[in-house]
DNA sequence: TGCTATCATGTTATCGATAACATGTTATCG
DNA sequence: CGATAACATGTTATCGATAACATGATAGCA
């Protein structure tokens, strides 16, 4: 017997009727404010209980004009890394007492952008979280576009933009850090394969790369570097290729650990041996890594983190616009440190110096 | 100069007034009903236009009683699976028209049901997709709760109970595909590494593992299985209890694809040929088990076509209950079928039996 | 004692839209 | 040609709450 209780939900109205009070005192008592007498009080707090009364936040989201929540538009939610910035997103969100208004978008070119933010702000978001990697130019709508969205909007994973408030990992430093341990552990002819040049992180974990070795007195021209797509099967490939015209490489820095797998997997099949003849090291830390054979040196990021600490960032600035009428400091680009976790696939090489 | 302009919303009264009409007018432009003269359906799209009039969803809701908004809660987005899930669920929600209001549960005891479930309903939800993976006790609140649930609620990846819609992958199916598999390669010995026997999943793969040998013929009571917790590291522990436990194994079917690693690793390094000694099945078919060395065989399950399908389950549940006063169908449980990869950590027993 | 501050509660307006009803105009038709 | 249907638009009520204002009682104080 599965009835479907068609009821009808228990309106302030109700409440107000049933404990003979106005709707206006049911409202003091639900909101803990001002005067209301202790007799009252309880009276309208057993009727509430009986009644299963629960304010709809709906009503109350419009007469406020705040709706405590958050819009937050994703994309590649199919990925661990985005998927564990939500997670982190939705936890924060929650402790702060802010629901979030999810939408994912699938395409990258920005033409739907328009469609989103509307579907958002008509439903009256306290401020919107744009968790969308900057891939070739899905973000120019912003300079057109900005200015004219009533919330505040903070962006993860973007270029840093002056004016436009930011949180995105170091993968610039993380990308150092990773080349500058190959290089402490005696490496000399390092290669790189890349994620997708169009991603801005994958910019800068190559501009990362190729600094280091300047810095090191390498000419990094020289170094070879070959572009994949984050995937393992991109990795295969691009490995294939950076061995077949680059073939002394003793060192290869992946762009993200998926394709790091490939290229422990095929060195292996190649009979080429890790780290002794080749170090690798990955990029992301993914949980698996640790358990990659041999297990991968890598700089993890933390997305979790970053989610937190960007709803912590745009939660500040919707409150200190509904409490004054100005930002308490202007908007600004934060960067989150990545770091290095050494394991077997360089590991050994620290103590050793070799290829001389 | 970052100017926050404060803009105020642009209200339908505004534009009535600015085209000269009623703010009735305005909303049959709108929402393309009824008797509008093309005059003066023109002259008001005009003022739109020019003002950037957006109505406010929230406004409707309220008078509609209708949001075309769904409550979706989730367990464990740090994981591939569910984050997969949840995105098959916003794309297809994208597409049906309808916005997401997302919640994330971390703890299982099921304490904070009553607190999410008031959340999502003060915010006038027009279903709820319950996409908490059923793990000891936590779905016992649904029996109480589930009546007084103003609005359609559907479950993923729960246990079938007549009464309450669900959607599932058929992990029982899916493990009695793997061990077929594997008594069709010639094995005879099959272990098994089972998942946290709390959830409802981890039994289910195990049940179908224990039938399929049953069925085979074979005492099952004397095949042993152990119990893992779905992370690489404890895939480990378990693997080696097993082997100590039961040394003559001469196959492995592993309840995850991140247990199965760890199984595949510890293999490697105690010199145990995969797949001529030992073969090994996982499960799910994450993007890198095909990477793996040597690559694994799996039972694939697509969580995003899950999280679709739910969608449209309960997108159907929502737009039959506003049509009519009952379900075209009563609730059900369904099942979706996961299918078998064979890679090389089982394929090469194909065609040469062995064990003898 | 009369005046003001504090307390307790109620009344009316409002948020931004749509529903329901009303009204006036223009066709259509027997 | 008058009645009815179809069209075009406006007015008022409503969704469920809170804001703003109003009112009455009590209490403290000069």
């Amino acid at each position: 017997m599965t009835l479907t209780h068609p009821k009808k939900r228990v309106t302030i109205r109700d409440v107000a009727h049933a404990a003979g009070v106005s709707t206006q005192t049911v409202s003091r008592v639900m909101n803990n404010i001002s005067y209301v007498s202790e007799e009252t009080r309880k009276r309208v707090e057993t009727v509430v209980e009986e009644m299963g009364y629960r304010p709809s936040t709906l009503a109350r989201s419009l007469i406020q004009q705040r709706s405590y929540t958050l819009g937050v538009v994703t994309y590649g939610l199919k990925f661990i890394g985005p998927s564990r910035t939500l997670n982190g997103i939705a936890d924060m969100a929650d402790q702060l007492g802010y629901t979030l208004l999810m939408k994912e978008i699938d395409s990258l070119s920005g033409d739907r952008v328009d469609e989103v933010l509307d579907s958002l702000l008509s439903r009256q978001v306290d401020g919107i979280l744009w968790a969308v990697p900057e891939i070739g130019h899905n973000h120019i709508w912003l300079s057109d576009r900005l200015a004219s969205i009533p919330v505040p909007v903070l962006f993860l994973t973007m270029e840093p933009r002056t004016g436009v408030p930011s949180v995105s990992t170091d993968n610039y430093q993380g990308a150092v850090m990773a080349t500058e341990h190959l290089l402490k552990c005696g490496c000399q002819r390092i290669g790189h394969i890349s994620g997708p040049l169009d991603w801005w992180e994958a910019k800068e974990r190559k501009r990362g790369w190729s600094d280091a070795l300047i810095k090191a007195g390498m000419d990094a021209s020289e170094y070879r570097s070959t572009e994949g797509n984050w995937s393992p099967a991109s990795g295969e490939q691009a490995f294939s290729k950076l061995l077949k015209a680059f073939p002394y490489l003793d060192a290869v820095f992946v762009a993200n650990d998926q394709m790091a797998l490939s290229v422990l997997r095929e060195a292996h099949r190649q009979e080429i041996k890790i780290p002794e003849q080749l170090a690798v090291v990955g990029f992301d830390g993914i949980a698996e890594s640790a358990y990659f054979y041999p297990s991968l040196t890598t700089v993890s990021q933390n997305p979790q983190l970053l989610g937190e600490y960007a709803i912590q960032n745009i939660v500040e600035m919707v409150q200190s616009r509904q409490e004054k009428r100005e930002a308490v400091e202007p908007p600004q680009s934060r960067f989150i440190q990545p770091n290095l976790i050494v394991r077997e696939s360089t590991a050994n090489l620290l103590s050793e110096h070799k290829g001389k």
